[in-house]
DNA sequence: AACTATTTATAAGA
DNA sequence: TTCTTATAAATAGTT
């Protein structure tokens, strides 16, 4: 259609071809949109020129993407939608997961116990009597560290507080000398938290792992529960 | 381009739609075909019919999914790759939740505690302490529910038996009675069950929650390790 | 971009 | 559906 008939096959000339390819993509655009309206149809056109410029046309009421995961779904050879769907799959297990962790981190809380049954309760009571002991006892392990510690720290000071007093003693001045012992009330102050009151014991839920600290909110808030997209 | 010149708007005829549906479809692909040919470009056309059907074109040496990913590169903003980085964020961010849940689960079974405070362990301890207490007490309350339930069956049984014994004593054949009393032999397991030695104490882990149980292997497992993808 | 002689697409009918 | 054909539309080559 056109003042001669041509051939179809490549056009050489670069200006030719390049006009060719805006006339005819135009036509093709305009058929298409005809197409969309007299058939209630849906189209999605990509082009690229051969100088690499873009152009597209999709039908009205949809976009590009809608229209391609229909096609995957058509075709059935999904492309994209089946790693998607493995990621679906993924995220939902992992969720179920969670979900369960959390259902006996509340059980090991003592709380919903009412789905538990005689034999469950009594492993459930021995396994938290014995990680009672285990607590029980590295706690004591940290604290008779701790004052094994302050010890040597108070044994260290006074040692050289006599050092420097003898110094001072070879001197002149005797003014001079230690006021308190700093250690000693540091250590008092240890024990005195060891065995302060229980006011915070069920906060223990939102400080046990010390890292990561903006995950508290979800993996230790107090329902348990998360939501996501 | 016919007999008459029509309106560019929906053909209300379905018959008729499909019709022109079809030829015009075919327009289009021998369009799009010499295009690629006569200017060397990349064509990719999706199409679906108003009743469904799907037609595709696509330029020869790529196929869809090609020009599609060049498309995506083209328009910058990524359609599927934002969603599936939006997934992978999300995945990373449950493992995460997963990993402190079971640090968690660990710290609550005694386990994995150096990494600790003092203070945490004391706090640890302190919840601790009052789950078993309010595990204790939900086991007697099952366990004295169930001890009544079974009183109940053996009053019952006993006056069943009863009531059996003088209807047979106000008739002739005194040889027929209860051999044993079962109800009672049950309650008696019970007691055992209740009593019975630690020796699944370490087993609690994979029991507790009786619900889903494919999911015991992950959510359960000794090794509370998670490993996908 | 416009123009226009031709080719091509297609609407309606068979 | 497919073919036919009169006519509308697209476009190759030109300006």
């Amino acid at each position: 259609m056109g003042r001669g008939k041509i051939e179809i096959k490549r056009i050489e000339n670069a200006t030719n071809r390049q006009v060719t390819y805006s006339k005819r993509r135009s036509g093709i655009m305009k058929k298409a949109r005809e197409l969309t309206v007299l058939c209630d149809a849906q189209v999605a056109i990509i082009m690229f020129s051969s100088t690499g410029k873009y152009h597209e046309f999709c039908s009205t009421g949809t976009d590009i993407k809608g229209i391609f995961d229909r096609y995957q779904q058509a075709i059935g050879t999904s492309l994209w939608i089946e790693q998607y769907e493995n990621m679906q799959r993924t995220l939902s297990h992992l969720k179920d997961i969670n979900r369960n962790l959390r259902t006996e981190i509340r059980q090991r809380m003592g709380e919903d116990l009412d789905a538990l049954e005689f034999e469950e309760l009594r492993d459930l009571e021995q396994n938290v009597d014995a990680a009672l002991k285990e607590v029980r006892q590295r706690k004591y392990h940290v604290i008779t560290t701790q004052t094994e510690t302050y010890k040597k720290k108070v044994k260290h000071s006074q040692e050289a507080y006599k050092n420097l007093q003898q110094e001072l003693g070879m001197r002149e001045d005797p003014a001079y000398g230690f006021v308190d012992n700093p250690a000693a009330g540091g250590w008092d102050g240890v024990a005195a938290v060891a065995m302060g009151g229980g006011s915070a014991a069920d906060m223990y839920a939102f400080r046990v792992v010390p890292s990561q600290p903006n995950l508290h909110g979800m993996a230790y808030g107090g329902s348990h529960d998360l939501r996501l997209g």
